[in-house]
DNA sequence: CAATGCGCACCGC
DNA sequence: GCGGTGCGCATTG
């Protein structure tokens, strides 16, 4: 309940400040929520990462600081032509819809993807506190030295304090817990703070001609990317090495894989990924580690557990890319990463999970009736499609692909995998 | 003082 | 040219 609340709260203080013309970032939206409502900064931070790792709401670096977008806001205006149903759906009612094409960009760079990225770019950005070792830790003082220098960066200095605060008292749960007294927001995501700093360091340590594919909104987004992986390209602290056990050790959950699929975008990184879209993240994160399997297949590596994994790979990605394919006519690569990932352990995915999972896969907004129906990974695989299609009040064509792209899939997935097993 | 409004420059398309 | 973004400054409460 109060989530679906400060649901509304924070994506309405972004739609807020955006018509404002500020920059929505974490301080702003953290103040904005507690003028508005009360809330306390941390719950706000702790809720902002919430929908941040479902999508809801897009966390993404444009031009060199971060910045939230509403997901359901952000569209697209340039897509393909075969959106029509999404175009009049978007006309109709003004908000919600675009969700599903959209959540992949983040900021005016709209993906260079097309219309399906649902799914792939969802995965990019998703990250989630597993790790949030302390990042940098030049962070840190500022922390507790409590004076912000600089009053133009204010900001800056809010998020990266909630990250070091957090990530030294609580690696993960965002939900929060501590209260800790920060004039803004302090306590606010950990993962954040990692973008922020590499978001600082990134453009002064490019040379200035290359700057400009990360110093624009580029690498930014892979919001949440706080598995280890930071990019420690300028830096090495010592991280470094700390990273690379870092993301092989993360599998605890299932909602923690995710974001570790970064995928593609090693290789993709290069051709449009970079420029274009948003979904720089995985530069970041592909940097480290994922570079070093890079090849063909990052997400290897990045795919901890060891126990389905593998298996659902095989399985999985022959017809999801078959169907994908058909439907979009693209990135077929992508959702069965996507997919592969995810099929872990399907008794085992949460209702957070469950809508972490539609979330990343381009349906933000559908996530939501996930959640609020409570459909964790056991009630996914009793779900049918009549379920799927009117039980959760969700529009007939997300829907539909809903269930015969994931939610089909997910069951088949699992029912073979145990009959093997 | 904080919150708000908005001109303007940028950027990608 | 168009639209999204957000800095920096002006205005408002």
């Amino acid at each position: 309940m109060s989530e679906s609340k400060y649901r509304e709260w924070i994506l309405d203080t972004i739609d807020s400040l955006r018509s404002r013309k500020a920059r929505p970032d974490l301080e702003r939206i953290c103040r904005m929520v507690r003028r508005r409502h009360g809330s306390e900064p941390d719950r706000t931070c702790a809720e902002l990462e919430k929908l941040i790792q479902e999508q809801t709401v897009l966390k993404v670096n444009y031009k060199g600081s971060i910045s939230y977008r509403n997901a359901a806001k952000v569209q697209r205006r340039s897509r393909k032509k075969d959106d029509v149903a999404l175009t009049t759906a978007a006309r109709r009612s003004a908000v919600e819809e675009a969700s599903h094409s959209d959540l992949s960009n983040g900021d005016s760079a709209f993906g260079p993807v097309d219309q399906d990225e649902e799914d792939l770019e969802a995965d990019t950005s998703m990250a989630m506190d597993t790790d949030s070792n302390a990042d940098e830790e030049g962070a840190d003082e500022s922390r507790d030295g409590q004076d912000r220098p600089s009053p133009a960066r204010t900001y800056e200095d809010a998020a990266m304090n909630c990250a070091s605060a957090r990530a030294v008292s609580a690696p993960c749960s965002p939900s929060g817990n501590r209260p800790v007294p920060g004039p803004g927001c302090s306590p606010g995501s950990g993962l954040d703070c990692v973008s922020f700093q590499k978001a600082a360091e990134r453009p002064s340590s490019l040379p200035p001609s290359s700057p400009r594919a990360l110093a624009h909104n580029d690498w930014a987004y892979h919001s949440a990317v706080c598995p280890a992986e930071r990019q420690h390209p300028g830096m090495q602290r010592d991280k470094a090495a700390a990273t690379k056990p870092a993301i092989q050790s993360v599998t605890t959950s299932p909602g923690t894989l995710k974001n570790n699929v970064k995928k593609e975008d090693g290789g993709k990184a290069e051709d449009s990924g970079l420029s274009s879209d948003q979904l720089v993240p995985d530069y970041a994160a592909g940097l480290d580690e994922t570079k070093n399997v890079s090849d063909g297949r990052p997400q290897t590596l990045s795919l901890p557990s060891d126990n389905c994994t593998f298996k659902n790979k095989i399985d999985i990605s022959p017809f999801t890319a078959a169907e994908d394919s058909l439907l979009n006519g693209g990135k077929g690569d992508e959702v069965s990463v996507k997919t592969e990932k995810m099929s872990q352990n399907l008794l085992q995915w949460t209702v957070a999970d469950v809508a972490s999972y539609f979330s990343a896969a381009g349906f933000p907004e559908q996530a939501v009736a996930f959640r609020t129906q409570e459909i964790d990974g056991k009630s996914l695989l009793l779900m049918q499609r009549s379920d799927v299609l009117t039980g959760l009040s969700i529009r007939l064509g997300p829907a539909l692909k809903i269930y015969e792209r994931h939610v089909k899939v997910l069951q088949r997935t699992h029912f073979l995998e145990y009959e093997d097993l």
